[in-house]
DNA sequence: TATTTGTATCTTTTCCATAAAAGACGGATA
DNA sequence: TATCCGTCTTTTATGGAAAAGATACAAATA
């Protein structure tokens, strides 16, 4: 049976969206509630009906407003509030990067399933949609085999990358002044500013922002293949460097630096500056990610059929 | 609880295996039989005691003997060697490409399964692998959505595979002389040449010719995601131009002229020509397949959340 | 010692059941 | 007329169960 944790979630959700209003005011309408909160009315409805046993809401039907302001402890705690399948995303990726997974090691799903608290079938469905990030590989009828998180993978996911952020580059450079692109790439150009100006306290802040600059630019390239792609180069970088901290700060603020330089270039519509710009920005990614990869020699087990 | 689909088909195959074998004869240790069947022991066991109690096999153990020649109606028939999730993908790619889904379309998974006799989970787990071909879209807690085999679709798909394609070839070109290769391209030009002579009445053999071709020149890049990729090109062309036969002799004539430029091209090793002659080639089946996709409006249901 | 077979255990595949959540419909309200 | 709410139906997410099949180990054979 099914966990409540969408229930849990809008419920916070909820609250965090109430804290807006007055005491006494009247709460607005189920379906503006259902637009502004993500779910649906059935799941509204619910949190209403939760949030009126508990007396922070009164009044009934049209008429509910606000009896009193939500306590820290009325929320649901965060883990509660996650799905399972985004808990074993978490503990899977923890699991392989974190845990050495060496080349043709095998994947038991049902020592995974007891090792993360949950179903084979979640086990399951997860590794089936992992299968596409390229770090295992299926055996029909038998168990998924780690192709491993290796200097290898990382040169074949960049290779990828530069051939598409290359491609995508060109093409935001090709777009109509009147593009609402350029002005993001405006905003994003002083948040990276503003950034450096704080780099020392705030160093951490800076993947969000590279993220954030990448899909703008992929997004140019109005291709469903390139820029599901970046799903796996975020996937990587968001796990991996949560674990790989050091020089984080010396380096966030070199890829700063670059980024500038590549929207500079980005703003020139010079294809040739383009590339040269995306192209150093991507080697010195490279740079980074191949060296936090300790190179592997290949576990005993890698005999394949 | 499971099928008995690799039960049937290493029972078929080991019928097909035997059959080199003379009446009397003894037949195969079982550790031999496993590593020709491509199925574990256990399965080939019970095979082996199926064909003892069928007569078809006589001894026991150790001394097992070829006791007679099996008939063709000891063979299971062929849909009941397909497993499950093999049969969703074809009846689902039919559903897909031949239904006329339009973009914006909802993809009922309970409906699927009764439609296709099977139960929901394997519906839902095709759909997630299904996913990565980027015609579909999923909204968590809610349905998957069509996103429609258009002509944006087709485009999208080629400029990728124009891109890995050039790159392949020209890794290809830089493959050293002895690679076995060379050899297989040698060996898949001949066949072209073959098949092109007695092209009036096998033109049908181009598309796996065509696969052959294309895989191995993709092969050359090294590089998981480059050939993973062929993998949504490979089906696409497989379910689509099943249904679209217009023209196919001329099409496919044209297009095996066109490989032995390209073939010509990468033994010449000038990485100009190969750009140019892959180039030419991806030109063309982008225009074949553009053409079979008749251009359609998007249906009412096009809103997005 | 290296294979082969018998036996026992573990893993994957598949379907079913069920609660949670989404969605559809009609009457009420404003 | 348009939004709102109550009710009912449909669909999805997730765990559970059981058989099919894979793998591990031991005894036997050669």
């Amino acid at each position: 049976m099914r966990g409540k944790t969408v229930f849990k979630q809008t419920f916070n959700r909820t609250i965090e969206f109430l804290g807006d209003f007055e005491i006494r005011s009247l709460v607005p309408s189920e379906s503006i509630l259902t637009q502004n909160l993500h779910a649906s009315r059935t799941t509204v409805r619910k949190v209403l009906a939760e949030l009126q046993r508990r007396r922070i809401l009164g009044g009934s039907a049209g008429r509910r407003t606000i009896a009193r302001r939500p306590r820290p402890t009325d929320l649901f705690p965060d883990n509660e509030t996650v799905p399972t399948s985004a808990q074993v995303e978490k503990k899977f990726m923890e699991w392989m990067l974190r845990g050495d997974r060496k080349a043709g090691d095998i994947v038991n799903g049902l020592e995974l399933a007891r090792q993360f608290g949950v179903s084979t079938n979640a086990i399951r469905e997860y590794l089936n949609r992992f299968n596409r990030f390229g770090l295992i590989e299926r055996r029909p009828n038998s168990s998924w085999i780690i192709r491993g998180f290796t200097k290898e993978f990382a040169l074949e996911l960049f290779e990828v990358r530069e051939l598409f952020d290359t491609r995508s580059a060109i093409a935001f450079a090709t777009q109509p002044e009147t593009s609402t692109a350029w002005k993001t790439l405006r905003k994003l150009e002083s948040e990276h500013r503003a950034l450096l100006r704080k780099i020392s306290s705030h160093y951490q802040d800076f993947s969000d922002l590279d993220e954030r600059f990448h899909r703008l630019v992929n997004n140019a390239s109005n291709n469903r293949f390139i820029v599901d792609f970046y799903d796996i180069i975020s996937l990587i970088f968001h796990y991996h460097y949560q674990w790989n901290k050091v020089d984080e700060k010396q380096r966030n603020r070199a890829a700063i630096l670059e980024h500038l330089d590549y929207i500079e270039a980005l703003f020139s519509r010079d294809p040739k500056r383009i590339e040269l710009t995306c192209k150093a920005h991507l080697n010195s990614a490279r740079k980074t990610l191949l060296a936090s990869i300790r190179t592997t020699t290949p576990s005993a087990k890698e005999k394949r059929g």
